[in-house]
DNA sequence: ATTATATCCGAATAATTACTCGGGTTATGA
DNA sequence: TCATAACCCGAGTAATTATTCGGATATAAT
């Protein structure tokens, strides 16, 4: 009926072997990135991003089938360095005392997101198939988890009456404040301020669970 | 330099002001919503459009220059009254005593959503020029803003740090928490579960902020 | 009733974009 | 060094989509 789930083919044609096809699909993936934040994801076309690569069409088509494979590889391998920091931060977060943990990891966060910043914003706002990208859809339930069970042992008299609802907000709610901060930063704010602010905000919903006569 | 802040051309190019063009601009602007659910932003045409709606293309142009026109047509309408509502929803907010008030507002404000949950999702993350509708951009931010206020007042002993921080957090998160709520519900958690969890996290994140001895 | 104005239309054209295919070049390895 | 495989290419074609324009019809005004 509605043909709504529009099955967008993701695949990569053919994997680059020898150095030079490899140097290759990095020059598209570098060009569709420039590209991305210069005149934005509607206006790419896969011969403007031949082009700019400086390859010729015809190779672009050797190793993606369209435009959102090639948007799609691009996320992948960039998403792929943001999630790798983000979970080193958490593990470093991890060793330190139980009222700075929240507050470095957030920042660690803001930190790895900072680096791509307009790359970040483009694909949010712009690139419509997202959703379907699984990695992006369950990396902040996996590290929210994480976080929230570090936070349960380390306040073992602290309880939610209903955890799992608890875990499903803060982890739509923390995104939104990190990736906020990022692709809307407000004027006039300093950035230490913000982090404060939100580290508080969070601790705060957290440690106001019903506690137990430990 | 960077183009990247392409322009798009919102204005409608005629008022239709008999009664028969009316109705033709709200036949195409039903059939932009029905097409948005169906098969999403990205393969809607102007052809579709005005075949769907079962008039002429050379009418769509009379008073739509393009497809983007036709879908910030189409957001404007609707979001006007989702917006009424989630107003009316504060203000018999402000009416109740201060324990129920917020999560009152809550229920309110995802009840406006749910009724148009398919074209939020759509507009939400399919929609790239969504960040140029002003409407959109302020109105999160005056809500909170009102409701920040009022608590405050119903707080008078609560006071923040830093609480231009604490309300530009406040209305990501909440923003970010209701539509997901709507467009990502999860499963096997009750709704009631969820505005209850929500209304408590919030309203903790808000009142432990330091009391002065009043 | 007549003029003026608003509306409606869709075949035809322009413009854009996707994608192929055959042929040439470079690396590998036996 | 020769065969095979991997790679690179872009002119040309197919397919899609946007948009116009002149003419027909309906409503409003006098």
């Amino acid at each position: 009926m509605a043909k709504n789930t529009q099955v967008i083919d993701f695949s990569i044609r053919k994997q680059p072997v020898q150095q030079r096809s490899k140097a290759l699909v990095a020059a598209l993936l570098d060009a569709t990135a420039r590209l991305l934040v210069t005149i934005g994801y509607i206006a790419i076309t896969t011969n403007k991003v031949a082009e700019k690569a400086g390859v010729g069409i015809g190779s672009l088509y050797e190793y993606f089938p369209n435009k959102e494979s090639l948007v799609a590889a691009l996320i992948e391998r960039n998403s792929m360095e943001i999630v790798e920091k983000i979970q080193l931060g958490m593990e470093q977060a991890l060793q330190k005392p139980h009222e700075e943990a929240l507050r470095f990891w957030l920042e660690k966060m803001v930190d790895a997101l900072d680096e791509r910043r307009d790359e970040v914003r483009v694909v949010i706002f712009e690139v419509p198939f997202l959703r379907q990208m699984p990695l992006l859809e369950t990396m902040p339930k996996t590290l929210m988890n994480v976080a929230f069970s570090a936070h349960q042992r380390a306040n073992d008299r602290v309880q939610f009456t209903y955890p799992k609802a608890a875990v499903y907000h803060l982890t739509s709610m923390v995104s939104a404040a990190i990736i906020n901060m990022v692709v809307h930063p407000p004027q006039h704010i300093p950035r230490e301020i913000l982090l404060d602010e939100l580290a508080e905000l969070i601790l705060r919903a957290m440690e106001g669970g019903v506690k137990t006569t430990g």
